[in-house]
DNA sequence: TGGAGAATGATAGTAATACTATTATATTTG
DNA sequence: CAAATATAATAGTATTACTATCATTCTCCA
């Protein structure tokens, strides 16, 4: 169908050697999502990632220099295209409200499998970074690593939502907080439905979490 | 002051040997609300722990199989404290709608250390809960600890407070899903102002998370 | 007061993890 | 076809997250 000529670009310094550069390289990154859905970040060796891919862990090495820089590559991987999403899924409407409804759909709706990308099953990305992307900023280098630039995607995907905020009301004093607020919310309640069902609101169906964000920030900037 | 004859009561399978029993109990308490805040939960371990009270890490084991289980065994302790002081602060109120805004009080303004447990550093433990709490149900053992019940404060906290927001308006579809946004969403700004300012709205001054999330609530449920 | 039982200390050991290093063998490319 | 590069195969290291054993100290109660 749409096989567009766009590859995800990441920043440099979160690997050794650009594993779109080749083969082995995108075997990585595909078995690695697999096995990181599989066993959990705790579990997940390159060791065991090399048995996956049929190479001994050292090879595994020359791409990344330790599982923690792999997650965030995948997770700024998962970030670079839920922004690309927004951006086209944004560019045609109307109006900033449309707009902005249209990225809290994007960031609070269940993934759908995007072909463009075939070593990457976006799926089961997205289910890492729900349940392994607090990892990512959760430890005592965070500042070095924010200073490295390893959470630009990120912060601009909520600079970009808070400015539509912002575009609608200019008043409004706390468009960064409810944007995060809004993310960060949506994959916790995805999590908890599968795990601490009591923690969330399962009985309201299907489009709860997009229905109670979108309700959510519709109430508070207006 | 008020030094109450209370004990925060935690679930006999958190530990081995019930660390408030014993003096060195109370020492591998309050030295690991210190190294744990001080090291991050990766770099913490029972032998840095052992070496911080003076004793080999054998005598750590003898209180808690793992680290995670330590670390599972504070947050409780911190949530079953915050639990006791949403009830005492809630009780002499007049009306639902005051007691709801004095639990988000408790829930998201920052926490003042409390003379009546004088191993715990109330003001550390925040750090850490803020910090690392994600680690506890993050992991591939969530489904089985939640089983054990470990998470039971955590979940009864957030009852409580669906509770009253129920009693406030019965018609309300979301009160779980507002109560665990506003909860995580409230630890989450305060991560963010201190490592990822870009995140959250520094400028709107000292209160912004407690005024931010109360009218939240207020919004939502009105 | 003395002795049993419990708690702690001292020390050793193990499998796995998270790497680094080295050399040999493919594979690509100019 | 040679040179450069990528990968495989293998080994090695420090640390971690434990478990096990035995000696020492403490405590409490008969």
């Amino acid at each position: 169908m749409h096989n567009l000529a766009i590859s995800i670009r990441i920043s440099d310094d979160l690997f050794i050697k650009d594993p779109e550069s080749t083969n082995l390289g995108k075997r990585i990154i595909s078995e690695s999502i697999a096995l990181l859905d599989e066993l959990g970040f705790e579990a997940f060796t390159f060791k065991k990632l090399g048995a996956a891919i049929g190479s001994p862990e050292s090879s595994v090495y020359r791409y990344f220099e330790s599982k923690h820089k792999l997650l965030i590559y995948l997770v700024c991987w998962y970030w670079s295209w839920i922004e690309y999403k927004i951006v086209f899924g944004t560019i045609n409407k109307s109006s900033d409200m449309e707009r902005l409804k249209t990225a809290i759909e994007i960031l609070t709706k269940p993934i759908k499998v995007d072909n463009a990308f075939i070593h990457v099953n976006e799926v089961l990305l997205n289910k890492i970074v729900v349940s392994e992307a607090t990892k990512v900023f959760h430890t005592k280098e965070v500042d070095k690593e924010n200073d490295q630039g390893y959470f630009a995607v990120y912060k601009r995907i909520v600079q970009r939502v808070s400015q539509l905020i912002m575009t609608i009301n200019p008043d409004y004093k706390y468009p960064n907080m409810l944007v995060t607020t809004v993310i960060e919310g949506a994959h916790q309640q995805v999590y908890f439905a599968d795990h601490l069902p009591s923690l969330t609101d399962k009985k309201r169906g299907k489009n709860r979490v997009y229905n109670f964000y979108t309700e959510m920030v519709c109430k508070m900037i207006s």
